[in-house]
DNA sequence: ATTCATTAAATTGTCGACAATATTGGCCTG
DNA sequence: CAGGCCAATATTGTCGACAATTTAATGAAT
């Protein structure tokens, strides 16, 4: 018995992989007639499909006048980066303190998974589009604060994907990045609180210093953004 | 010119009134057909309030079964502190760095009020329903991170007051509390990110802890909880 | 030509009706 | 009497139509 999935639902994900993908440009406006035209559904569904959206920040709304994709700006993107830095360092120090022995082994076979990836892939601008989001979403799911998975997981981390995404982001230092997962993990695995935490955050910050760098000082090559936190 | 209110903004509001003042019992099932009655609207501007509601985590969704009002625990309230804890003491120190002349001088007239509510009230139980929330609140203004702002405003503190409402928590030690937040404000005043942080983070510590003492160790008086972060 | 008022078109807000699903209560069977 | 099946009922999901509001288009006046 599969959880039934409704209409919204489904326009729900639909509409986000629209926006991530541009087919829906960032700051364009959800003209209702059209969207109901175009995904063959009722105006109705196709309203608390926006909610939804509107709900994980990916659309503004305006009573009367209709829903627009956010606008993204660099500012935006690191006040993300900072309030990042503080959940998930938390989120790493819980985990060391809460994480179950199934979920070391998951979140090692992850650690896996993504260490073939950056063997088998040629280029260096290389694989966590999702994958390092995943690393991410693990250790969260581990500190077994559903209050901080869902703040994370529900609304941050789809407006980092949106990010991603638009800009284009890759990472410039992935090898880094990479071992600096294994450390966490590591001190995650040793029930070292103080230093997952630690780590985390300097895994984080060095991407948001890195973002700054980019855009701030000179902006000309946005599509070689920082991506690995 | 005033911003036009919708029927499902209003709606939104008159339910989450009547959620904390347990009109709506906690647990209990949101009937569409029976609060479209009540409220004289269509259930589709009510189902549109629900959607915001659960939004904001304070009703939770089952398809094709209906709205509940989220179960409260104590789990998840001490869950909230450790998110508030990271969150406001990282509010706290952007404040020091950022806030404006002009929020210095309302945040002061804020303290101002609560000292002569404290002065005022004969009880010890006194002030702070919201008084206490519009202080933190005011801080996280002050941070300038809308992001920030999102989750805590929008999201955290609308659980936080349910709480209160609900296990009707008093809090059992304003004085301590309210010099607390004057260190807090001073700290920011004079742009010592670092101590505002400490302070904050103690503060509400120290809340999550009375907590834990009223409510794990011996559970009786659940009355006489914190309110004071 | 530019601005403003007026009107026409399009879009969003709201509603009531119908369809699909879940829940309830009664009935039958073991 | 317990447990499961089936019909009846109630509730949620979905839709299309109408009303209110905003946006645009038109034209007149300065």
């Amino acid at each position: 018995m599969t959880t039934p999935v409704s209409i919204p639902e489904r326009l729900f994900e639909q509409l986000k992989s629209a926006i991530f993908d541009g087919d829906i440009p960032v700051g364009s406006k959800l003209s209702e007639p059209e969207l109901a035209r175009d995904y063959q559904v009722s105006r109705g569904a196709l309203r608390e499909a926006i909610g939804r959206l509107e709900a994980c920040r990916l659309v503004t709304r305006k009573t009367n006048v209709g829903a627009r994709v956010v606008e993204l700006s660099v500012e935006n993107l690191l006040e993300i980066f900072q309030v990042r830095e503080s959940l998930e360092g938390m989120a790493a120090r819980l985990a060391a303190q809460f994480i179950t022995a199934d979920e070391i082994v998951r979140l090692e076979s992850l650690l896996e998974t993504h260490a073939h990836d950056i063997e088998s892939s040629e280029n260096q601008a290389y694989f966590q589009k999702e994958g390092d989001l995943d690393f991410h979403y693990s250790i969260v799911q581990a500190s077994h604060n559903t209050t901080l998975f869902n703040l994370l997981c529900n609304d941050l981390y789809q407006l980092v994907r949106l990010y991603r995404y638009q800009f284009g982001m890759r990472s410039q230092r992935a090898k880094q990045a990479f071992s600096e997962h294994r450390h966490i993990v590591a001190a995650i695995k040793r029930g070292d609180g103080e230093m997952a935490e630690h780590i985390m955050r300097a895994h984080i910050r060095a991407s948001r210093e890195s973002v700054e760098r980019i855009f701030i000082h000179e902006s000309n090559d946005p599509l070689a953004a920082e991506v690995n936190a």
